[in-house]
DNA sequence: ATGTCCTCTCTTAGAGGA
């Protein structure tokens, strides 16, 4: 089975590469974030057409999460991360597909920082670590993946020391992302590849895709149960060099 | 500060977010 997530930059202006896409890698499973379009406005006959059947959170403007599979039923187990009633940001969608509970986030970027916006994102890593913690507790399959917002080590950006304040790589927000792992989670990515330079994010700005100046902030995190069954992963990061594509690039994990 | 791209609106230019 083959779970990609994408951050989409917008769902609707990104239909042509997501379509292409799809075709070309045909995953079973997808996760996508940042949807930018309200619950009615989701290219649901589109997606029809290329196979996937859907589930998805939107809101206007901003945020947003989907969950795509083909052939396969989505059973939908949640959506919003619980401990915060107020929050009204669609940032997580989660599923039971052909065995394996598939959260799919999209956690706050946290800018400008400090302040509110990185305060929130602290709450939101807060919500995820209760969460992650109930989820395994349950001793099924569980892939937690998408969005992170978070440049867990110094490997995984082109220029530590450009990023040190800034939310995606502030101490308090990398601690928190490793308490969460410590939980018992496996880093799909750094598993399969611990010693490659490995990026999922490549800003529009400067030219970052040519220079490969890039993040790893997109990132599939498994329960004890599944590491066994993992056997590829990868970026698709040619398709963050099409015409008109997102910022950044798909991210897939093959298991058995 | 800037660079770029997406979405929405007091809309075809500017604001906000990333």
């Amino acid at each position: 089975m083959r779970i990609a997530t994408y951050n989409v930059n917008g769902v609707n202006g990104r239909l042509p590469v997501l379509l292409r896409w799809l075709e070309e890698t045909k995953p079973d499973v997808v996760c996508l974030q940042e949807l930018k379009a309200p619950q009615e406005k989701f290219p649901e006959q589109a997606l029809l057409d290329a196979g996937y059947n859907a589930i998805w959170q939107g809101q206007k403007s901003w945020n947003g999460v989907a969950i795509l599979a083909r052939d396969m039923e989505i059973k939908e187990t949640r959506r919003g991360l619980p401990g915060e009633e107020e929050d009204e940001h669609s940032r997580y969608i989660e599923a039971f597909i052909n065995g394996v509970v598939i959260g799919c986030l999209y956690l706050p970027n946290g800018n400008p920082a400090p302040g509110p916006k990185l305060e929130y994102k602290l709450r939101w890593l807060s919500r995820l670590n209760a969460h992650a913690a109930e989820l395994l507790k349950f001793g099924l399959p569980v892939v937690l993946t998408g969005d992170y917002n978070v440049i867990p080590t110094d490997f995984d950006v082109y220029k530590p020391e450009r990023w040190v304040d800034d939310a995606l790589f502030r101490p308090e927000v990398r601690a928190a992302f490793h308490e969460i792992i410590a939980q018992g989670w496996t880093d799909a990515i750094r598993k399969l590849y611990p010693e490659e330079k490995i990026y999922t994010f490549w800003d529009y700005f400067r030219n970052a895709y040519g220079r490969d100046a890039g993040l790893r902030i997109d990132h599939f995190l498994l329960s004890p149960n599944l590491v066994d069954r993992l056997k590829q992963a990868g970026v698709d990061r040619h398709v963050r060099g099409w015409e008109k594509s997102s910022d950044h690039g798909p991210v897939w994990i093959e298991l058995t």
